[in-house]
DNA sequence: GACAGAGGATTACATTTGTAGTCTATTAGG
DNA sequence: CCTAATAGACTACAAATGTAATCCTCTGTC
């Protein structure tokens, strides 16, 4: 595994679609769009690039193409959020934690499961 | 304040340079990155672009433009934190933040001082 | 005062991205 | 069997991005 694919913010858009239902056909991805925001034509489109960058595949069945993806929504996780990373926060990791935990809504929930996981982290 | 302008990949690293050693000419500006990697016409460019969506002003003094930010570093984090935990983790901030306890590097030290803010913010 | 060099302004150009439209072939229905 | 709808393939096209080169205008030097 060598070369990440750049991944667009619309290309994004399409992969959680894809990721919450594998496989899928180009109209069934539309349907778990919003209807406002998408078209048909620009679903497919982003389809078939995607599949270009190695990211989905398709099957034809019966006269549909079915998509699958071929990296994970955590693989592509890993490789946006080092990406992200480096160019918002220098690299710098805790920097970055302390910014999400100042600016972003934590639940009293959330904030127990993080000091549990970071307690367990520290041992 | 309404409108955050999108700032690209590499107009980041330009800005990080500005950030450090405000206000700087074009020139000083390159002198603070590789220099395999830009040409001072490049710069340029992007600093024309910056100043074009407001995120820098520039001054003449002498024959030398002299630039300055008008957004600062946090602010552009905060803008583009929102961005990327929307777009990679669908807006749910402590799944972002487990992915980056288990995926990133954090020291013992990094580790007790999130624990502590975390239990300052949990009272 | 003429010329060379420095820096800014203007122009260039391929690629990627967002957003579809049109063309074509296949398929279900009458 | 012929026809209309449909799904995919191919084409379009402007804006943003990365990466500069060229042109023009001072300004200091001989």
């Amino acid at each position: 595994m060598s070369n990440a694919p750049r991944i667009s913010d619309a290309e994004w858009e399409v992969m959680k679609a894809l990721w919450d239902h594998e496989p899928m056909t180009a109209v069934d991805v539309l349907a778990r769009l919003s209807h406002d925001l998408w078209k048909q034509k620009t679903v497919n489109t982003f389809l078939v690039r995607l599949e270009a960058k190695g990211v989905v595949e398709s099957k034809r069945e019966g006269r549909a193409n079915v998509y699958r993806s071929l990296l994970s929504e955590s693989e592509c996780r890993r490789v946006e959020g080092i990406q992200f990373l480096s160019k918002v926060f220098r690299g710098e990791v805790a920097p970055m934690m302390l910014h999400f935990i100042e600016n972003e809504e934590l639940s009293g929930d959330d904030i127990d499961e993080l000091r549990r996981i970071l307690e367990e982290k520290g041992k």
